[in-house]
DNA sequence: TGTCACTGATTGTCCGACAATCTTACCTGA
DNA sequence: TCAGGTAAGATTGTCGGACAATCAGTGACA
């Protein structure tokens, strides 16, 4: 059995990278606070340098910003940022169902029965967000499901700027419509009906104007 | 009139990631070359951390591969490679078109005409890797019309990975196919027909196959 | 023949230093 | 009072050197 994943050889950059990362899509760190690599290094208790990669990294996937000389901070989504986010999403969601329902196997469908099992759960409950991540949960699962490595990295991309966006807006909506509407999306995938998992994936993800709306 | 972007203020990490990213595109350094940090240093005159990132950044593109501790080198595109990004590329593209179409201006149209005559111009001639620059270029205005930064930005990172594959391959195609295949998609844009934008944008592309095909 | 130790090459990470640039606060003069 | 300039401080940009960690190849040895 396999399990180097399990064994620590990630290199420090990118752990440091992790560690600030789900600092910001946690929301404990707030858009617009500042980052320091001096600051940081201290506190990490690692060089400038291997800190400033890290944050290259983030900058990369457009959680934090940078201004030359002057420093790092943490991103502020626009309306027009979340305009791009809600469409670039639904477009490469509508792709992911669709490859996804042309070569679904049994052993897939099982799988993303249950993590959409997962999601009902959740909604039986009130905490939006665990709502919300197992929402997430499942359009990733779909994505893997498709097969496509780029297709998946840059979904990643999208989902941690969403991630960071949610957690610092206390948004409200009825859970009970948010498990039920996935229904359709689930089966057309697992029943192999590649157009109707196209447009379905369309219809269940909460779009840009209600995220705005919420705020 | 803003003339900063004439300045050279760029960071040298960046330019040193454009110099090298040059060379990739170019086919200057095929696949499989190794890229040795402290001899690009030694090369390009700067300092090991300088390239350090500049080589992150290609990295973060898939223009190039890390081992761990052994080494970079310029990434090779296998079958699915090809298949992800041909696949991604359409995606993307589709949206683009509408996109642009849905509020195309009479600029935008006159810059899009523009760029659609230099293809046509180059195709009269025999120059393969102009055709295909040109063809690229065609395919770029139209993402930048649709006004959606972070699609640009991921266009660009396919769109960079292909150039550097097409550039190793002696394609072959027929000219005159390639410039007139495209008028459709100009003139839907330009008349704002966005279903038939996206459908014809599907059309245009030079698909994974036909790119394997031609190894 | 297969295994092990050794060696060289390359990246991973740290430290310290200084230059370049932005930010801020203060000061000056009209 | 306020526009504009100046100086100080903070932060990033870049450099050089150093050593550890790891990988790839080589050769000796059983």
């Amino acid at each position: 059995m396999n399990k180097s994943a399990l064994i620590n050889k990630r290199s420090l950059e990118d752990q440091a990278a992790d560690l600030i990362r789900e600092d910001i899509v946690n929301g404990e760190l707030t858009p617009g606070t500042r980052l320091v690599e001096t600051s940081l290094a201290k506190e990490y208790g690692l060089s400038r340098g291997t800190i400033r990669i890290a944050l290259h990294q983030l900058g990369t996937e457009s959680l934090i910003t940078q201004v030359p000389y002057a420093g790092w901070s943490v991103a502020q989504l626009t309306g027009q940022d979340l305009w791009e986010l809600s469409t670039l999403r639904t477009t490469l969601e509508g792709m992911a169902a669709r490859l996804a329902a042309e070569h679904i196997t049994a052993a897939g469908a099982e799988q993303l029965k249950a993590v959409y099992a997962d999601l009902l759960e959740c909604c039986a409950g009130e905490d939006f967000n665990a709502i919300t991540r197992a929402d997430l949960a499942l359009h990733k699962a779909i994505v893997d499901l498709s097969g496509h490595g780029r297709l998946a990295r840059q979904y990643q991309l999208i989902e941690n700027q969403l991630l960071s966006y949610i957690s610092v807006s206390n948004q409200s909506f009825d859970p009970a419509v948010v498990g039920s509407s996935h229904r359709a999306l689930v089966d057309a995938i697992c029943e192999g009906r590649v157009d109707d998992a196209a447009a379905e994936a369309v219809h269940s993800i909460t779009d840009a104007e209600q995220l705005q709306q919420v705020l």
